[in-house]
DNA sequence: CTGTTAGCGCTTTCAG
DNA sequence: CTGAAAGCGCTAACAG
């Protein structure tokens, strides 16, 4: 195969460049055996169209930029293959950046997004230390994964998750309660909160904080278990953990102490990954193909300029998958 | 933030256009006052320069086109991860595909590269299906994880690896052998072999197929129970799996019937993913670090045109991390 | 229905 | 040292 532009595919099959441009995008109104004679032309040799090109005269890419914050936890990684299928779909392709929660990478991607000429973006925030600047950004934006009221935004309700993992431990008759999480954040405040509407306190000695930096089992492990040498007793039988990641090495970590899960504490995990598959560990659901499909949609219609450009929040509801590793009653 | 040109960041400097590129570009020979004045320009309005534009002038996108056959497995996810910041340590982007093993979409990726105008390919093949076609593809590819003669390529010495295993098994005392795997491949005969040369018949009864399409740990699990409902009884101690989904997916199965690892069965797993770091499973490291710098190496030579185009093969070391689902005697 | 032409934003020669 | 101008491959308006 070798590099062709249209110029020559036009002389091979003896018709102007601006037939073969045509026949290539499908217009209509070209005599059916000139059509021919080029696509003829066109499968012999080979030829892809330089999309170099079409994005400079079109000023439309077809690419749309995605930037997460890691994918050592594996619900990004699923959330970055559906969107590559659904913008598949759609005639996009994707360019994928990876944060790694540093708000310095992130402005970056986006500056290297806009350079690229991308259509639009889809990204997962890595603070908001950027809000201002990414909402000025001349193409639209969608965040994804939780809603912030600065850009069109699609996530799950994580207020709702954590009153969902509450619940769950006050119906199972659990009397104390732990988490852990890095900072606290919406799941932590609706399981907080919904401790309280029951008559129960959250002690934040029982919050055992995950580092930001802590991006990988190893140091997850090490952060669970700094907190468990430094109490001694749990005093809590139910804990929550903010990834599927904190769960199984919480679970690990404890069941090497001779605590037993579910018997002495109930875990809940969040993602609802192949991690808390793979170890039967109870996690909160994501519904990541909806969400996918709802960020695309929301994401393409900016684009196409079909609507008003009024910023839309959309939550979607978690659900509770139940293992083994909380308890029944 | 608005959508600029240089010809627009001209005006606002008062200068020529060509002298914002040479600016832009860190051309030598421009007046201090002049690309200061243009400085201050771009960094007020905050102007990136039209990629697309580039691209088709240079004729060099600075992308680099990746296609992997899967992202279940976490060990390509940490190869797509590194790959992508070894790139941008080079100024490269990467635009990433994922075959699904399909030779049909693997050949859409490779169109879909050429058509983007990427500078270079990395990819792991689906099969031999496209090899002629992609080998007559008109820039540099490489094949990683394993080495093909048709390409330059870099990749783990998958024989040596079966090798390796079987060692571990024969030197701790085992008399029976078992794999998990798709198709044999190398992996297969270096264990086989080894195991010939010290006396011992591999059984090909022992052999547990999971099937190309089984890609989650689902649908392996099923495979392994399927072998397991057959045979009633394991016939060997010792088994090597051709990746580490199915080594989990084996000491799950296993354990769920009473069978305990590693004092009824030793397992070792491949790839060294934190699938078996998290739970504990034996398995054969891949130093994906070195095969990205590598492979990126060998395909940024080729793109400079600095090397000839002679194919090269690099076969890189496996190694046996030894955890507690091995015997160690 | 088909060909000619302008121009997308940039880099790079060529003149000055 | 700086500006003017050509041209990368394509699309689309225009002419015929």
């Amino acid at each position: 195969m070798k590099k062709l532009t249209m110029k020559e595919i036009a002389k091979l099959a003896n018709v102007s460049q601006s037939t073969v441009s045509r026949v290539i995008n499908g217009k209509e109104g070209v005599n059916e055996k000139l059509a021919k004679r080029v696509f003829d032309v066109i499968n012999e040799v080979g030829f892809v169209p330089n999309k170099a090109a079409q994005t400079l005269k079109q000023n439309q890419s077809y690419i749309i930029g995605v930037c997460v914050t890691e994918t050592y936890n594996p619900y990004f990684v699923e959330l970055i293959d559906t969107l590559e299928s659904v913008a598949r779909n759609y005639g996009y392709n994707i360019l994928l950046h990876n944060s790694k929660r540093n708000p310095i990478l992130e402005w970056e991607s986006m500056e290297n997004f806009i350079s690229r000429q991308v259509d639009g973006i889809i990204f997962v925030p890595t603070s908001d230390y950027n809000f201002e600047k990414i909402s000025k950004l001349p193409i639209p934006v969608v965040s994804v994964t939780q809603t912030h009221e600065e850009f069109h935004s699609v996530g799950l309700d994580h207020y709702k998750a954590g009153q969902l993992a509450a619940k769950k431990f006050i119906y199972t008759n659990h009397k104390t309660f732990g988490m852990v999480g890095n900072i606290p954040d919406d799941k932590f405040f609706g399981f907080r909160d919904t401790l309280a509407e029951n008559g129960f306190t959250f002690q934040m000695k029982n919050y055992i904080t995950i580092k930001e930096t802590s991006s990988n089992s190893y140091l997850i492990r090490q952060d669970i278990e700094d907190y468990l040498d430094r109490v001694t007793n749990l005093e809590f039988t139910s804990v929550f953990t903010t990834n599927d990641l904190m769960a199984v090495e919480f679970v690990k970590a404890v069941e090497d102490r001779g605590i037993k899960v579910p018997e002495d504490i109930s875990v809940i995990g969040f993602d609802d990954t192949i991690l808390s598959k793979m170890m039967g560990i109870s996690s909160i659901h994501q519904p990541i193909e909806e969400m996918v499909k709802t960020t695309m949609k929301l994401l393409l219609d900016r684009i196409e300029k079909k609507v008003s450009s009024k910023k839309v929040q959309i939550k979607l509801e978690p659900t509770l998958i139940e293992r083994k590793s909380s308890r029944l009653k």
